[in-house]
DNA sequence: ATTAGATACAGAATATTATTCTGTTACGGA
DNA sequence: TCCGTAACAGAATAATATTCTGTATCTAAT
């Protein structure tokens, strides 16, 4: 199943999907600001007018791709913390779910982090922090019942999620652009021990 | 002294300064893409002219921020860099200064992580990376020296790195888009411990 | 089955914006 | 002092995003 086809599903969303997936390209290809709406139009052989009537403008397609891979990395990340027991198991799930969707969407990663910015200060800013406060949400809500009560660690609490993804973060971004050559696959336990030793539950 | 004080010196570059601070207010404020050269050129009141002259194109002028910003961040580095002793204060140092660096500079920091991709696939890549290189071969050379042949940690080299600052980096960046309200400054000793738990380090 | 009302699409027309070009001025060394 | 070069201005041009108008297709209610 492809992720457009989670986002946009049915018949009557082809033609969207289509310009969905030659935006991506395009704009992996080219980076977002480079390539043109004629680029993106000639990649899936369509009109101006109906890239236009999908997405208003450049930065509504640039933001709709954005939103559909952060709901697919979720949910692979909701599959993983669903069967984690221990707070050490959902430290796990967060590193490994994450640099697993990396090393199966390469692409999709690859446009996330780039995009990620432009929409930021984009006037579509509010849906993307309403998203994300939507995602931070359950997020707590699994660890709130599975610490039960007690504190996971003495560290700030602010700092916690840095600890945990932040080196799969950058190790995978890293990997993208090509400055180390190993799948994040290859350290995907690695990079979950790592996380755990550095939150410094005794 | 200024940021650009140090890469672009002297009076004939005044206006050459007073361009690149127009740009760097404008792409923050308004994002890269969104920002046009007139909006540039009226906030430095000078004309097209100039800033094409200087830069060649509005990737020129990105790249020339970009690369000014990194300048000075790897400096702070090597200053930090320059006192430590054991491969313990040199992790420590790494830290620290990219933190007091984000902390110190947050607007150079916010655009340092805006125009890293744009850069990145823009037509200034090469320079990015050759830049890149010589920059980690300073670095390689203070680690050789300090660990003095036996290795710091059984972990793949590749993966040291991101151990070492993806936990800084990610709060950094959480900062800077209001996620969290800490200053970074407030857990540089904290995030220096946690890089150095992470290498694992018995 | 028919039709009103929407939605989907095409492509020309327009508006914005990046870039170039031509001319003028200031500067620095012979 | 004068020649060559770099610095700047601003109009002209080119590339690109966006809008607009028209046509076809679909959906749902009668």
């Amino acid at each position: 199943m492809d992720i457009l086809e989670r986002s946009y599903p049915g018949r009557r969303a082809e033609l969207k999907r289509a310009i969905l997936r030659a935006g991506l390209e395009c704009f992996n290809a080219q980076g977002i600001e480079a390539t043109t709406i004629e680029m993106i139009r000639s990649g899936c052989d369509t009109s101006v007018g109906a890239i236009y009537h999908h997405f208003g403008n450049k930065e509504g397609l640039v933001a709709a791709l954005l939103f559909a891979a952060m709901e697919d990395q979720a949910s692979l990340r909701q599959q993983y913390l669903a069967t984690a027991q221990t707070p050490r198991d959902g430290v796990s799930a967060l590193v490994l779910s994450y640099v697993d969707w990396v090393a199966d969407q390469p692409e999709w990663a690859r446009y996330q982090f780039n995009a990620r910015f432009v929409v930021a200060n984009g006037p579509h800013k509010e849906e993307l922090v309403a998203r994300n406060r939507a995602r931070n949400q359950q997020l707590q809500e699994w660890f709130a019942r599975a610490c039960a009560g007690d504190k996971l660690t003495s560290l700030p609490y602010e700092l916690v999620p840095s600890l945990i993804i932040g080196p799969a973060e950058s190790y995978c971004r890293a990997w993208l652009s090509g400055r180390v050559a190993s799948s994040p696959r290859v350290y995907r336990e690695t990079l979950a021990e790592a996380a755990w030793r550095a939150l410094g539950v005794a």
